[in-house]
DNA sequence: TAAATTTGACCTAC
DNA sequence: GTAGGTCAAATTTA
């Protein structure tokens, strides 16, 4: 099952998701307040920074520190996640474009491949092209999980110290990130990019169980054909930009 | 010809 | 012993 450090970052994320539902009855009911709307974006913005941190960080960074007092009992702590090297996992996409997508703003060079046992298809392993230049530890993996129509899985691992230049406007922030809608309660909750494109996040233990056991809660999957016509949503990691 | 990719071998964790 | 991840030589491509 989850570990505790799951169970806060889950914890983070329902939080976040209660208050965009809470921002959602407000816009529906044209209750266009910035009093009452900018706590609820603060702190869903919060409870994605700190979901991430309980994946990503040992020292999660709080935005918004006109809402921090809500996030009040989920404790950032060292996440007792998967750790390769030292190295989290940091997300996965999924990707139902014909291609993985090599263009996610930063520059990757391809070093291995391997049949797995648990998929029919090959994992492909791609490091930063300038992992030695920079010292730079980011890998990602990327592996289709279905045939028809072409699904990859790109898990991003470690994170980007080479300062490499995303493809994408800059201008995003991890505080660019926003709930747009929550479509149920079962269902992990939506971002959006900045023109309110969706990203559908789901949960991935309970669809897909031909691939390997290597997600849990914090791993999740995004539709890149949504995210990627329209200008990526960078987020912030750490000192990395991610896109 | 340099850079990128492929692929079999090797290493390590379980 | 097995499987996943990485290395590095060989091969391909621009």
């Amino acid at each position: 099952m989850f570990s505790n450090i799951d169970h806060k970052a889950l914890a983070a994320l329902l939080h976040g998701q209660g208050c965009a539902n809470s921002l959602k009855t407000l816009l529906d009911n044209r209750e266009i307040s910035s009093v009452l709307i900018e706590p609820l974006i603060n702190t869903i913005l919060d409870s994605f920074s700190l979901a991430l941190s309980f994946v990503d960080s040992p020292n999660p960074p709080l935005h918004h520190e006109s809402s921090s007092q809500n996030m009040a009992g989920l404790v950032p702590q060292r996440s007792s996640k998967k750790e390769i090297c030292g190295i989290h996992v940091i997300k996965n996409y999924r990707d139902e474009s014909p291609t993985p997508r090599p263009d996610d703003g930063f520059t990757w060079r391809k070093y291995g491949q391997k049949t797995i046992k648990t998929s029919v298809h090959q994992r492909s392993y791609y490091r930063c092209a300038y992992a030695k230049e920079h010292n730079c530890n980011a890998t990602k993996r990327v592996q289709m999980i279905q045939d028809c129509p072409p699904v990859y899985r790109t898990t991003y691992m470690g994170q980007h110290i080479c300062k490499s230049i995303p493809v994408y406007d800059d201008t995003y922030g991890s505080e660019m990130i926003q709930f747009d809608q929550v479509v149920s309660e079962s269902v992990m909750p939506i971002f959006t990019s900045t023109d309110h494109e969706a990203i559908t996040i789901e949960e991935d233990k309970a669809t897909d169980h031909t691939m390997n056991q290597e997600c849990d809660i914090n791993d999740f999957l995004v539709a890149y054909d949504h995210f990627w016509p329209n200008e990526f949503p960078s987020f912030s990691y750490g000192d990395s930009v991610f896109s």
